[in-house]
DNA sequence: AAGACTTTTGAAAGCGCTTTCAATTTTGTG
DNA sequence: CACAAAATTGAAAGCGCTTTCAAAAGTCTT
């Protein structure tokens, strides 16, 4: 069976190639009555136009591109494929597809121009910026829409606007800090993220500040960076449960590491929630989600599904906008009490 | 700075568009002499064929699909990351681009027919294979080429034939089985995914064979099918260690679900690898792989990147073929000893 | 019923590439 | 040096759509 084109459509129709593509996108100069002789030709010859013609002729590619840059050993984050489905489906509601493009760390930016300069997307998401980030730079320059899924620097350091979405990571830190310093606790710990990306930074920060403000010591050997993975958490709180004086609380990075440190509690003999509080930050991911009654861990959460689905939004907006249009968007974590947290007093380590 | 187009390109060469595009395109009649004048002119002009333009006039659009079907509530396979960016770095390595679509269950099959008659797609890889799965059919039906991972039907129930690549789930659990019985365990508990897809149904026949062919017990009640999470392996374990008679070894489905059988154990009191065996598969996936010097758990590894990567190649070889050309490919799992396993004479539950 | 609008339709010109086929240039041979 | 054969180049015709601009048809007025 060959492909229907637009012409055999509106050949069997009897009216001209104009009118049935006028009928098929729903302009008002075609009556009702033809528009819908038209969408019934169109199913019964199982027509669907073809995308390339439409975007060389309409100059647009109705694409959105994600680029992952993969290092030396492959380290694709896992909280990637919820941010992507959230996105996708967003895509999918608009109309838009979605392109993925995985390359190595060199080629990065390449991939940026040439994506761009081919005309294969209209705009792109940009995830996991650094300070200074040179892509922001590449993209500006180019002049092509995009979206930074967080920030790459934080304040008024006054670069040129970008249009962001992120988490307030200081203050989702922040309020975990304060929920821990309100059940009594003084001797926290925090398994932090690595501070090569910004949002570890900001996470400190928060943790730091409601420390300061509450007037309680910091414990700066108590302050880790390390990956946000099952093993470090282990390693880390293993670490940190060794030592003479442990501490009663640790806040960590991400659902991942406070497993890991539930193990570690584990091997020592020790519970959560009952000989050890544990405050994590959770991105919601949906392999995690437990049906439990009460979530396993107390937890920041921020689902990274609707951050993906937002972002897409923001940019199908962006690229609609005949002016480039700078706006941006911040999310708060909520927290959501579990198991894994209790009174200092009853706290027996 | 407006895009060179191919024109401009030519004009500023004094060349016809022909010849520009034939240089580019690496023709043997272009002499190297002009095809580096070409290639130079290009990255001066920073030119870059426009991709609509070239999939319109070749007909092929030099893309594979990815469609994921969200149900409900949001459920990605968190396997997918490393599959699809196992994938994603040989279609780059092949100049093909991915164009991932994430679509609710109900629109999955139109998704499949819109973006194969709006040849948006030159072929699919078609993930999560059900038995008798609908989008075989369609797919085979439209004859556009793809390649299944994993295998809807397994054995000779003759339906037509159809290229896939698939571990051997079923050798896979037969050999991990054997491992433990050679330990000496008996006493082997199987908590399994859920049979809805064919890997499960196959991994627990590999199972059974081992079983049966060293005419050792199988307990019913120690085989459990359940999801693939943390969550699922801590409730499945506590429930077979809290019995009278418990299993001196576990078989599970998968790395998190282990993770999830050793916190049971550690609330129980026991050390795997000292009080109780676990064997798992393992997926290899980015975000769980230690570093350390042992592995945590003796698993089972068939790296699902790497499965991504050789499937990527199957689609572009299928595509290249102008006759369909069907082939299949069967992976081997590795048995790789870590420190959740021990002979049984050392077990002490 | 004729003029003046307003709606509805169509012819044709692109969009930026590839590719066929013919023209041109170069090379080889007697 | 002439002529055939081989190598190199170019003009132009698509690929399948959108959209401009002009024409045809329909609706009101008076």
């Amino acid at each position: 069976m060959k492909k229907t084109s637009l012409k055999d459509l509106a050949h069997y129709l009897g009216l001209s190639q104009t009118t049935v593509s006028r009928g098929l996108a729903g302009y008002p100069e075609v009556t009702n009555a033809t528009k819908k002789r038209i969408q019934d030709a169109a199913t019964l010859l199982n027509y669907a136009p073809s995308s390339s013609a439409q975007k060389l002729a309409m100059g647009r590619s109705f694409t959105i591109g994600h680029i992952v840059a993969l290092s030396d050993h492959i380290t694709i984050n896992p909280l990637y494929a919820d941010f992507i489905a959230g996105a996708g489906e967003t895509y999918a509601a608009h109309g838009y597809d979605m392109l993925l493009s995985m390359v190595s760390k060199d080629k990065e930016l390449d991939t940026y121009r040439n994506l761009t300069n081919a005309h294969k997307v209209d705009g792109f998401i940009l995830s996991e910026p650094v300070p200074h980030d040179p892509r922001i730079d590449l993209l500006q320059q180019l002049k092509v829409p995009f979206v930074v899924h967080g920030r790459a620097h934080e304040g008024s350091e006054d670069p040129a606007p970008y249009a962001w979405l992120d988490v307030n990571n200081n203050q989702g830190f922040w309020r975990a800090t304060r929920h821990l310093l309100s059940l009594g606790h003084r001797d926290i710990a925090l398994v932090n993220g690595r501070e090569s990306f910004n949002f570890a930074i900001q996470r400190r920060r928060g943790f730091e500040a409601a420390m300061t403000e509450t007037g309680t010591p910091i414990n700066h050997a108590w302050m880790i960076a390390t990956d946000m993975s099952e093993q470090a958490g282990f390693e880390s709180a293993t670490s940190l449960l060794s030592s003479k004086n442990t501490p009663t609380a640790i806040i960590c990075s991400s659902f991942l590491v406070a497993l890991g440190i539930q193990r570690a509690a584990g091997q020592k003999g020790l519970k959560l929630g009952r000989d050890i509080s544990v405050v994590c930050w959770d991105d919601c991911l949906s392999g995690f989600h437990e049906t439990a009654k009460e979530p396993l861990f107390t937890a920041m959460q921020s689902s990274i599904f609707s951050a993906g689905a937002m972002i897409a939004e923001m940019v199908i907006e962006q690229i609609a906008q005949p002016a480039p249009l700078i706006k941006t968007k911040l999310l708060e974590a909520e927290l959501v009490k579990g198991a894994s947290c209790s009174d200092v007093h009853n706290t027996r380590v």
